[in-house]
DNA sequence: ACGACTTGGGTATACGTTTACTGCATCAAC
DNA sequence: GTTGATGCAGTAAACGTATACCCAAGTCGT
């Protein structure tokens, strides 16, 4: 069933039903009805693929995330799907796992279904395949990891402020001996996480001297508390780079024992929706999902929407905040050890 | 940068691209690699709605999920999506959020765009809109939410298994007075578990007294261990119709001063990844989410693949068993009362 | 040496839309 | 009544690919 149908069955021309349908002015009221009750009747919806190929609209945008099992992405993820709907774009999501291969697999099935725009939410993506986006002059959003070149709509987070203010929090509890679980080191945003915590603690006159690294895994967060364990001068409070390691850290903790936030107290980063439900709630710096979403998508589609990429950088800013809730305590006044397991 | 690029800069005919681009055997070595060499030089990608246009097959799958950010899913949508690529397909993937007026957007976008089959892991569609997929042949399978009609191909999931192990364990740790936190009753998966609940109580010979309705969320959980707590007759256990109530009847109980296992025990059900990571580890019903995923993506590709419909009714099975962890704990001799906040 | 196959590449059509162009009325203005 | 403008619907040409069909040249049997 097609367009030629409905023209058949409506007595017009096959122009005069695509008008209808894209209700375009010139058609006749009465005609356009004529048609619209052949196509309700019929239930007959448009193909795609052929508007997409005489227009040179695919009318989809690509979004590519590092790993949809990652509870940062599936709210953004539903951002996305539903901000697309609305303006009558499909997407096509793609998950990189950190793969190399599947990032080029992922640009590949971008370019074959010609999506109109991307956003990236990953990193690691090799230049000479964002080239061949470029190349295709596929407009390209990247959201915390792209390259600081012009031309490049970057969507930039604040990590200083929302870290700041949880070591500030942390101080303020009389904690001098805060840790940090840092990311993996390849991970941009990890590193500026890293490099925000520094420049707290030392503007507040303390030495951010305990930092272990994870790798935003919940496993992560495990391994590195179990190292920070075995630290000489045991920290009181533990900054984590994001909420899958404290709860990583939080999990660990549970198995030697240690209570939180009496024994010690920890704060997350993203404020996944998961972290008001954990035992005990956790407080974290929050990253809205949803806001990101939605400036990305914006972003996306203004990009799209100018019809030559213009050479000027476009920034735009998230703003991070911390949320307290209470895995964070009074610091012991007294060095008294925790019960080891 | 099209296929008569290609010819042209290559001088071959067309036809000849396209043969050697799909490796079909009638065309000479060596002008299949001239061929290849100017694809690689220009880096062309055939275009896929072209294809689809004159083949008649999209290569896009359906993936109808509820909601994207309930932590069930991702695992299912990351399978999904993995075996998808293997099989040179794409998956259109949409959240209906129990919203009838996503429900029917949904269908209206898996026919535009040609979908060549769809999974349904929703529960609530219409029978109206499931007639337009059927009235245009798309093979359909359903993941344990279909209707119980002939020819149509259905995941099933042996709940009775699963849940019969919580309650044996539970009766085994001494414990009587076993509630169980109900999901939303136009939930048919959820009915079948309260069922199966009341089943295995009944064969151990205990009374099913306590049940309270949740909605799987994690609030819902709350609300139910409030309603709990409200009881004359307070359990020494809960069974959750699914891990993310089983959050929130822990995180409820942290509220309250209950300490799990010892005052309470709980067990959840599905066991998303999460589920390890509680404090503390949540003991739970084991439902693979990648093994369902796969089970679904080899039912529908099957059923593509098959050239008529056919008529006989498709079952397949999903076996749930019992995942002990440290939310259980062996029933208080006596019926000391926990301390209330 | 000649016809019958076989092999393999080219020609041209079709897929289902959109839209530039064409052409027929109708109508106003003179 | 002729001319010009305007409104609207129809005709046909694209969009990029796959493939049915055709045809040239080579192979082989007799």
């Amino acid at each position: 069933m097609d367009l030629r149908e409905i023209a058949r069955r409506a007595k017009v021309s096959t122009a005069t039903v695509s008008r209808a349908i894209n209700h375009v002015s010139t058609v006749n009221p009465q005609l356009a009805k004529r048609v619209w009750k052949v196509v309700d009747e019929l239930g007959y919806f448009p193909n795609t693929q052929a508007r997409a190929l005489v227009s040179g609209r695919s009318r989809i945008l690509g979004l590519i995330v590092s790993e949809i099992t990652n509870p940062f992405f599936p709210e953004i993820v539903q951002t996305f799907e539903h901000l697309a709907v609305e303006n009558n774009y499909e997407i096509l999501l793609t998950s990189t796992v950190n793969d190399p291969k599947r990032m080029e697999q992922s640009v590949r099935r971008m370019i074959e279904r010609r999506v109109e725009g991307v956003a990236i939410l990953t990193f690691g993506m090799e230049e000479s395949l964002l080239g061949h986006l470029r190349f295709r002059k596929v407009p390209l959003v990247f959201v915390d990891v792209g390259p600081d070149a012009p031309g490049i709509v970057n969507i930039r987070i604040n990590y200083l402020n929302g870290i700041r203010q949880a070591v500030q929090h942390l101080a303020a509890l009389r904690h001098t001996r805060i840790a940090f679980v840092a990311g993996p080191s390849r991970l941009k945003s990890a590193l500026a996480r890293t490099e925000a915590f520094k420049t707290s603690m030392a503007e507040i006159g303390l030495l951010p001297e305990v930092i272990v690294t994870g790798d935003h895994t919940m496993e992560g967060g495990m391994r590195a508390m179990v190292e920070l364990l075995g630290a000489r001068d045991q920290p009181t409070a533990v900054v984590c780079s994001n909420d899958m390691t404290a709860i990583g850290v939080m999990r660990e903790a549970y198995d030697h024992g240690i209570t939180i936030p009496t024994d010690l107290s920890i704060v997350g980063f993203d404020d996944i929706r998961l972290a008001q439900f954990m035992t005990p709630p956790l407080t974290t710096v929050q990253m809205s999902q949803k806001e990101l979403a939605q400036i990305a998508f914006r972003a996306l589609l203004d990009e799209v929407g100018r019809e030559s990429r213009s050479t000027q950088k476009s920034e735009y800013e998230l703003i991070t905040s911390l949320i307290l809730r209470r895995s964070t305590a009074m610091a012991r006044p007294l060095n008294d050890a925790h019960r080891e397991q």
